[in-house]
DNA sequence: GTCTATATCGCGATAGAC
DNA sequence: GTCTATCGCGATATAGAC
């Protein structure tokens, strides 16, 4: 409907309307009309902190995301089908593009979290998570705007220049 | 207002009226009731591309970012007793936070847009754009939640701090 | 589920600046 | 006289209280 009527012509009741449910329930169920495109970002968050578990503690900061990030290259691009048209809905639509940035920021966070509990300290957990995510974001965004490369060497050019900048 | 009541409590037309204005036109000055609150981000984008372009082109782009950071310290120093309740109301308030973080990626935007000008490739620009907000955004949020520590020197630890991650 | 508030936008008219 | 900012009125969808 999103992508026919495009976001903002689009009511809420009518998005309920189509499950066959109340636009009451439909609020129950999202916080708000945006969170509807965004209800796979908990799979994701719980695909990363998984694949991070299985890094050895030994991996330096930000090589243990990187090996995390490979690790979840085949469920993103079974994904693809469903990601790119999404992606460019969320382009092209300012308000869906601000929650889009707020989830990853949230991603950010909980990446923090999870290298400070493999006993990183605060600073640099911190520092690498927002790095790693903005070399991830990055590589994703290019892979689903131009396939002709695929997601893990796009990480992989993302994670030398890194090494370029310092 | 904000600080009184709390941000939802209050309502456009109590800014507007506080104003000497209409609702109407208040909306027609801020596109919605949170840009209120983010009229000083053109004046901070404005003051950084200005300081980066006194940074010699030779300089590589992390390095350029971060003497671009510590020209403007006296700027926000001075600025301080505005910025910290702001960021406390900002942190409180979900709604605010969102904006804030789009902003922030804007900037990040905006960066990296300077950096290409200077010559430096885009994958780059982008990667040290973000690694810069993320030091900067982080230093200045320690610094408003303790100043205890100068904001230099926690520009200074950042940075340190990201040498032993890249 | 029902009811309601209020953010937000469209339109036409008006007043003052240049 | 055009341009711009404000006003006044009305409409509607989201979101929250009860």
């Amino acid at each position: 409907m999103f992508r026919e009527r495009g976001y903002e012509s689009t009511r809420a009741a009518e998005i309920a309307a189509l499950a066959g449910v109340t636009e009451r329930t439909f609020f129950r169920h999202f916080a708000d009309k945006r969170e509807v495109l965004f209800d796979g970002e908990a799979v994701l968050l719980a695909a990363l902190t998984a694949a991070l578990d299985d890094v050895p503690a030994s991996v330096a900061p930000l090589a243990a995301l990187f090996t995390t990030f490979r690790a979840i290259v085949p469920l993103l691009e079974k994904n693809r089908p469903y990601a790119q048209p999404r992606h460019e809905l969320i382009a092209s639509t300012p308000a869906l593009k601000e929650r889009e940035i707020a989830k990853h920021d949230a991603l950010a966070d909980a990446l923090a979290a999870a290298l400070r509990a493999r006993g990183v300290d605060d600073l640099r957990a911190v520092l690498a998570a927002r790095v790693g995510m903005a070399a991830f974001v990055h590589a994703t965004v290019a892979w689903l705007d131009d396939p002709a490369m695929g997601l893990a060497d796009r990480l992989d050019l993302a994670e030398r220049a890194l090494g370029t900048l310092l």
